[in-house]
DNA sequence: CTATAATACTTGTAATTTGCAACTATTAAC
DNA sequence: GTTAATAGTTGCAAATTACAAGTATTATAG
């Protein structure tokens, strides 16, 4: 069940980077999600969020940076460490997705009734907790 | 919320993965619980399920029959087609990897009450089954 | 205050994965 | 019986990834 479910999501992720003009990666549109986000994060701190090599994550933000849809600006405070953020662009992508998912959701919970959907949306939140308290996997 | 139940089940798949002796990928993972599944399913069959290209697919398939995981048998039936299936060895492969899934499926589980549990597999069950009916994604 | 260690990130290189186009082999259709 | 469709494979080029080794900066220890 959770092995369809994980699959499935994966799918919806794909489709959902199809954007009609510049189409990115899953992985990709996980990094604008993460880097929309946080606070001025650090590549050291999105990389470990999703769980990416320090090294591979550093091509990635190159391409996404060429792509014109990151900013990297270097930290004033410790200069080892560059602050990312979304370009105006970057910022319009990761919103194209979200509303592709949204609306992904919308019609997915259209087979519901209220009462299901409530459920569901709550039961999922419970879920998100109990593994963020896991010490298994998932640590942030 | 979505992305990051999605994000960590794509962890925990990997984490999964690392069965002690013999290492695979969760794409890899997904094929061999695909064709335990399946009965007697061709290539054309299970790279649909998972999305992926057939000739990625092909390519997957060669590298778990070297790895001795998996059996391609011509179908005399329609000798374009091959039918596969695991081999012991893939089975086996395939249990390790459920077993770890659901021991971690169970620790996280531990963090709710009996209620809770109940509602949460009932949704994610529920969710599935609305995925399924959605004519946007998922199709089957 | 200096030498050493640790951190943040980048790059070289080699291996793996992938996607497109073109291919073979077999079956279906007209 | 020719043509079209289906199942799967392979060549090749591009993208992704992982490990090791590198630079630059900051923290630590004596």
């Amino acid at each position: 069940m959770f092995q369809i479910m994980t699959r499935r999501f994966g799918l919806l992720n794909k489709v959902c980077c199809s954007t009609g003009g510049l189409d990115i990666t899953p992985i990709q549109s996980h990094i604008l999600y993460e880097i929309d986000k946080q606070h001025n994060p650090s590549m050291q701190q999105i990389a470990e969020i999703l769980g990416t090599e320090i090294t591979t994550f550093s091509r990635q933000i190159q391409t996404l940076i060429t792509m014109n849809l990151v900013r990297k600006v270097s930290d004033p405070n410790d200069r080892r460490v560059y602050v990312l953020s979304l370009t105006a662009e970057g910022k319009q992508i990761a919103s194209q997705v979200d509303h592709k998912m949204n609306a992904f959701l919308t019609e997915v919970f259209s087979h519901m009734n209220e009462f299901e959907r409530e459920t569901v949306i709550r039961s999922i939140k419970l879920l998100n907790e109990s593994m963020a308290k896991s010490k298994t996997c998932c640590s942030q």
